[in-house]
DNA sequence: GCCAACGTTGGC
DNA sequence: GCCAACGTTGGC
C-alpha cells in the first residue's frame, strides 16, 4: 500500500465537500512532479487530506478508489492524470502545519520541502507516525 | 499585504 | 538553450 497526501484549498473544495458526496474524481493537477505521483496510485491506497490557505492542517483520509487515468478536463494532446479518491474520515485530531514543523520525526515531509506541491508522496513510517499523531 | 519558491513564457 | 519577466501558490 502506498501513501499519499493531497492538498487543497477549502474555499474551492473542501474535505466537507468530498464527505457530502461521498466520492470525487481529483483532476486539474497541472504539475508533472504531481503527475508523476498519481501514476503510481493504486486503488486502496491511503491520502491523507490536507487545507491550505486559513487552516493550514491535515485534516482527514481518503481512500484512492480507482486507477489514474486521462483527465477528462484536459486538452486532447495533454496527458493529465485523474484518480477517484473516496472519502473515508475526518482526522480525530486535526494536524496543524506548525505541529508537523515542529515535530523532529517529520521534517522530511515533501510537504515541508515544497510547499506548492499538490499532490505528493507519503513515506510509509511518516504515514504511520501521522497517522499515531492524529489518533485515527 | 508581502514575500519566497517555483513553474511558465517569450525574447534573444 | 539561456534568462528575465511574470503569474501562482501558500505561509507568514
Amino acid at each position: 500500500m502506498n501513501y499519499w497526501l493531497v492538498k487543497t484549498e477549502p474555499e474551492s473544495y473542501s474535505l466537507e465537500d468530498l464527505e457530502a458526496k461521498g466520492e470525487e474524481i481529483w483532476d486539474g493537477v497541472r504539475n508533472y512532479q504531481a503527475r508523476n505521483f498519481m501514476e503510481k496510485m493504486n486503488p486502496g491506497d491511503l491520502v491523507f487530506v490536507y487545507h491550505s490557505g486559513k487552516q493550514k492542517s491535515m485534516v482527514g483520509l481518503a481512500e484512492v478508489s480507482s486507477a489514474p487515468f486521462p483527465d477528462p478536463k484536459a486538452k486532447e494532446d495533454e496527458k493529465w492524470l485523474a484518480v477517484h479518491l473516496t472519502y473515508m474520515q475526518h482526522l480525530v485530531n486535526p494536524l496543524p502545519l506548525a505541529a508537523i514543523k515542529a515535530s523532529p520525526d517529520l521534517q522530511n515531509l515533501l510537504l515541508l520541502k515544497q510547499s506548492r506541491l499538490s499532490v505528493m508522496s507519503v513515506d510509509p513510517l511518516d504515514a504511520a507516525l501521522l497517522l499515531k499523531m492524529t489518533r485515527s
